[in-house]
DNA sequence: GTCAGTGACTGACTGACGGTCAGTGGCGGA
DNA sequence: TCCGCCACTGACCGTCAGTCAGTCACTGAC
């Protein structure tokens, strides 16, 4: 029944019209600031229909995000390829995701609104299943390279690489998400956030704390 | 006139009492949980009342978040004062303020909302200014104890106080943040997160980026 | 050609919440 | 005694996410 194969087709181009459409007015206002009347508006459909395409707002979000980090990961992969070492390789991977949070500022904050889910976001739609798995492959990244660092001798060898990329993937949101966010901290901070500067200092800890050279 | 102080000492009771209502149902459902009809029947007042006490809700968080920060602040001081160098106080440090935030995981949760607010939270409040105070106050003694620490010798010269202490501070903080919601997290990711073996983790490596022995 | 069935789509409506404001009542001072 | 002040009230408003009974175009069987 060819019916159906069109059908099929149709609701995947309306969804991914949807998709168009959210991702430009989260570009514009945030994650935030996205309201599901506007992504109506702007695929000239009415609010009902979005929920006939995704469970609810947060659903939405996340595959936005998915697609956001759809296209993150093959950029991370090309730039590890390239790298001489393992301990190349993990400041080259922590490089690149500093590049794209600076690119896609509202896609990081979505990242960390789900880091910070527990009470209010919905995460159990099967997109968050699906944003989940991308998640775990960026993790499985960092595992890799310090793997590879260990095999080659650049990164020492009484490094556990599970637990130790999770203390560089954590650590790193942490500095990414601060710095997501100066304007607002700045204020009263006597000091003057510039990542650009933070960004390196953190790197050169990391390759410190992680080179086998100088260990003790 | 006897009358206008008494005024002033109940106006002072009630604004703690409407805090106490609002701490309590913040550690019972969260800074997001926490209603405000939920507070004005709590304290037996209606919801506009609140609103003769504090600017908005989001004024109100900020006034339990400042509570709880001047609970934490003397309890670092103290500990740090009783460390034997610079290096040892920056791991009480942290190691107290990770403490604080596994016992009032609310009161972080407050934080990162904060530190987030860029678009969804009114920042421009008088209780935001004093918030603002006080982490500013916390971010001076990580830098007091680098300074500690070059004076003393445990700490490398071309250590760089105050952008080294943003950067123990982002990166501490995305350390706790992810730790906090390990369950939403560790579904999909191929590891348990367990911070009680991170922590200790960035811990050393924290120190091995920061100590004067073993430099190159 | 007709018509019942299917499914995409609609949009007015609901409920939840933060925030507002005209009105009330009681206390203090003249 | 009465005026004015002020803390307090609670019904009401605007905004949004999410719902659902109803519409309409198309399909395929007869």
């Amino acid at each position: 029944m060819a019916v159906a194969a069109r059908r099929e087709r149709e609701r995947t181009a309306r969804r991914e019209a949807i998709l168009d459409a959210a991702q430009e007015l989260i570009a514009e206002q945030g994650y935030h600031g996205m309201r599901m009347d506007g992504v109506a508006e702007a695929v000239e459909l009415s609010k009902g229909t979005l929920y006939l395409y995704f469970e609810n707002r947060d659903a939405l979000c996340a595959a936005v995000a998915i697609r956001l980090l759809d296209a993150l990961l093959p950029v991370i992969e090309g730039a590890i390829a390239d790298t001489p070492t393992g301990l190349d390789a993990v400041q080259q991977l922590l490089r690149k995701y500093y590049e794209f949070t600076q690119d896609n500022p509202h896609h990081f904050r979505f990242a960390l609104a789900w880091l910070n889910a527990g009470e209010r976001m919905d995460d159990s739609t099967e997109e968050f299943q699906e944003y989940r798995a991308r998640v775990g492959r960026m993790l499985s990244l960092v595992v890799n390279a310090l793997e590879r660092g260990q095999a080659d001798g650049t990164i020492r060898d009484d490094v556990d690489p599970l637990p130790q990329a999770l203390q560089l993937w954590m650590s790193f949101l942490g500095i990414v998400m601060v710095g997501l966010n100066k304007e607002a901290i700045a204020q009263r901070i006597p000091a003057p956030i510039d990542l650009d500067e933070i960004v390196p200092l953190h790197l050169s800890a990391v390759v410190r704390s992680l080179s086998s050279e100088g260990a003790a």
